[in-house]
DNA sequence: GCAAATTAGTTTGTATGCTAACAGTTTATG
DNA sequence: CATAAACTGTTAGCATACAAACTAATTTGC
């Protein structure tokens, strides 16, 4: 699992958050900047991620959901659409076709593109596993309220 | 810079957040997910970060800074101040040394230690760097108001 | 006091994620 | 139509980031 993770969350669980965003102009604080932050909760949310879905990465499954919601779509085309560089998206195909959950075609139109398509299994394993995905984010964002959640999430969008 | 990135908001920028919020429970859309917008923010902030500071890597910067607010710490020490595992921190440490911003000996009274320190120049360096950082922060947070920044941080700490 | 458990650091392997440079293909432009 | 510009995928190189397995040193428990 995540044992740094783990570490951090035991030993910095009293900290006070309205204390701590009070000053940030002023003296420099590591904890106070909101990347080192953004950095943790997205350290936690990998952690439970990998726990709830060991079986594909978090971006691994971005790019099959994708396939899957889309039917199709060109390498690049895909990266764009989970915000993956080129070079990236690469990786993650090979991976994705070496387990058989995509196939990839070359497009006679246009030759430069290559057609990626979830196979039969990645569209069966995508089935199963976007219950445990849903599971995710309600783990992720359980030290919030409802009322929380919302607000969090349109902070969030905002900051895209 | 980041392509991907810029490539994205310019797609996404009129996008509903609350509405979108609404429906997390419903039928699966990757866009709702937490994890996957939290990525995209970080994704951001990474971009801001390195285009305000090439000098270092946010995780670099977060070790020469603990290193200069602590004075000194022992190699898995630092990184459990900034949620860095062993493996990882060995790297940015090596990297670290390697450019003269930090020192390292072993600790005679338990010679499994190595005792980092911060050079003169890497004091310099944070002392230049730490302005850079805040304006990482406000840049990063620019889409928010006051009102909203001091909530979003105060969110953001109960999801560490 | 000594074996067992723990801790510090290292190494290997895998996966993101980015930049930069490249070749081949397609589109736009004069 | 020819050439420049843009796009698609690839490769190499660097820097996180984590798991697992390992060595050496220290601490605990009996």
């Amino acid at each position: 699992m995540n044992k740094v993770f783990h570490a951090i969350t035991e030993k910095q669980q009293d900290a006070d958050a309205t204390t701590m965003a009070a000053d940030i102009t002023s003296d420099y604080q590591l904890e106070d900047q909101v990347g080192f932050i953004l950095r943790c909760v997205n350290q936690r949310h990998l952690s439970i991620f990998s726990r709830l879905i060991p079986d594909l990465t978090p971006t691994q499954f971005s790019a099959l959901t994708k396939l899957c919601e889309n039917g199709q779509a060109s390498q690049n085309e895909l990266g764009r659409m989970i915000a993956i560089d080129a070079a990236t998206i690469k990786g993650v195909v090979d991976r994705l076709k070496l387990r058989g959950l995509i196939s990839s075609e070359s497009q006679p139109s246009d030759l430069r593109r290559l057609i990626l398509k979830p196979t039969a299994k990645g569209r069966q394993l995508f089935d199963q596993i976007r219950v445990a995905a849903l599971a995710v984010s309600e783990e992720t964002l359980k030290p919030l309220s409802d009322k929380e959640r919302h607000l969090f999430f349109r902070l969030l969008m905002k900051l895209r």
